[in-house]
DNA sequence: TGTACATCAGTGAACGCGCGTTCACTGATGTAC
DNA sequence: TGTACATCAGTGAACGCGCGTTCACTGATGTAC
């Protein structure tokens, strides 16, 4: 039996359904109301927000008395956290495939596609953006799992300052670049292969600015004062790979 | 009878007490309990967040029976709403003070001075920051009263760049400014007293600059990636400055 | 200055609601021999 | 191939909780004459 991608306690795919043989009806058939479940789970999230969303409306929608809920997720919690790592997984891999889409050498190419598929899936699912991006979900303790799914947009900005390094074109460090290095070197020493601290904060800052005007639009604080965003938001770009070197 | 300030439709004030004759004592008892209730509220807000703000349990606090809550606000909705724009002009007022402090030819030091006073209210109060610029709360739809209190941190970036402007030191347009300053007219014209349009991009973009540092910083983003956040706050202020070709 | 009346803060009970979670159960599906 | 047993998805009732809001009321405070 081979599947690739994650798989829960007992071996079975979260994300495909099981195939062939030694993989009986119920095993599908439970494979197939997990993936219902998660699927109105997150409708319900879009429509009332994280705080609000209920396992009894879940299991009233689909059809089923609200404990059976159980026999899939151990708590709300943990239905919260199978939601929050998809949140990262969905952003994390509409932006990899928009990276990936562009020439390796086209810098600026490949910043803008990224920068662009972080806006337009927080356009797209707005209360999925504020689960991962906005305020912490009160009563809620993100457990370790979400790290790895979190850090996926981190990673594609960081591989391709990497690129800008290599190729020569990414700016040297000011002094003001220098001083804040040293806060960020934890960082720095796992991934900079190779790339100076200065870089790093610098990648950090992008994704930093990028959302900061992403969240003002989705959340609202544009309102009457950023009419066309998208013009506001290319703007952002421009300047951010002016920044960069590109 | 003079007071100052904002009052309730009755014509008492919202903020001081009301002192000398023909104020009656049970007038003088309601401003208090008004003010213990918002003070209780407030706590609790810093406590389980705007979405779990429950009016029981602010009446239950306070020592009183949770229908007596509703002599002094018609709603869960209305309270939030007085929450919401006290915490607008809270931090408002502080970014206010901070900048008047500073000599009105510094503009370096003025600039510092608003995006310092920014994260040092926020991270002081991070269930009010995460209340005014988190994420929205589910169900909850923001009166037209919020805007004024919202719009002061804005005027004070804004009054700081027109000096500059008038002292000749802000940069001048480029191509991705004059096309994003369209987008913004509407803002500008009403605000625009000679400033041109590509510079109210600028500060629109300043001002969502520094709260995405803010907001990743308060809402847990930079948990393991930033270890000194102020000294990346500071690097930001820096590029900023540069920017605003201060 | 005293009295009759009006105001209004706070009470206590109730309505109707929804929530997360537990538990003993039934009956269909799967497995070992 | 057939049978006895094990697994386990879903049931239905219950526990105990908290919520926002309404309403008729009481009794203290304030006001007009």
């Amino acid at each position: 039996m081979t599947t690739s991608g994650p798989v829960d306690d007992a071996g079975r795919s979260t994300v495909a359904p099981s195939v062939g043989p030694g993989v009986t009806a119920r095993q599908r058939a439970r494979e197939q109301t997990e993936r219902d479940l998660l699927r109105i789970a997150r409708r319900h999230l879009g429509e009332v927000g994280a705080a609000a969303l209920s396992l009894r409306a879940i299991a009233r929608e689909h059809g089923v008395v609200s404990s059976a809920v159980y026999r899939y997720f151990p708590s709300r919690d943990e239905l919260l956290t199978r939601l929050i790592v998809e949140a990262f997984d969905e952003l994390g891999s509409h932006v990899e495939r928009a990276e990936a889409r562009v020439s390796r050498k086209d810098f600026r190419g490949r910043f803008e596609s990224v920068a662009r598929a972080i806006r337009d899936w927080a356009l797209a699912y707005p209360h999925q953006y504020a689960l991962i991006y906005g305020s912490p979900v009160p009563g809620y303790v993100a457990p370790q799992d979400t790290v790895s799914s979190a850090a996926r947009v981190g990673n594609v900005l960081f591989l391709l300052l990497r690129d800008v390094w290599n190729a020569g074109l990414a700016p040297s460090a000011t002094p003001a670049l220098e001083d804040a290095a040293p806060g960020v070197a934890a960082f720095a020493s796992g991934y900079g292969q190779g790339v100076p601290g200065h870089l790093v904060v610098l990648g950090i800052e992008s994704w930093s600015r990028l959302h900061g005007a992403v969240s003002f639009e989705v959340f609202g604080q544009f309102n009457k004062l950023v009419e066309d965003s998208g013009a506001f938001y290319e703007f952002i770009i421009d300047e951010e790979m002016h920044r960069l070197g590109l």
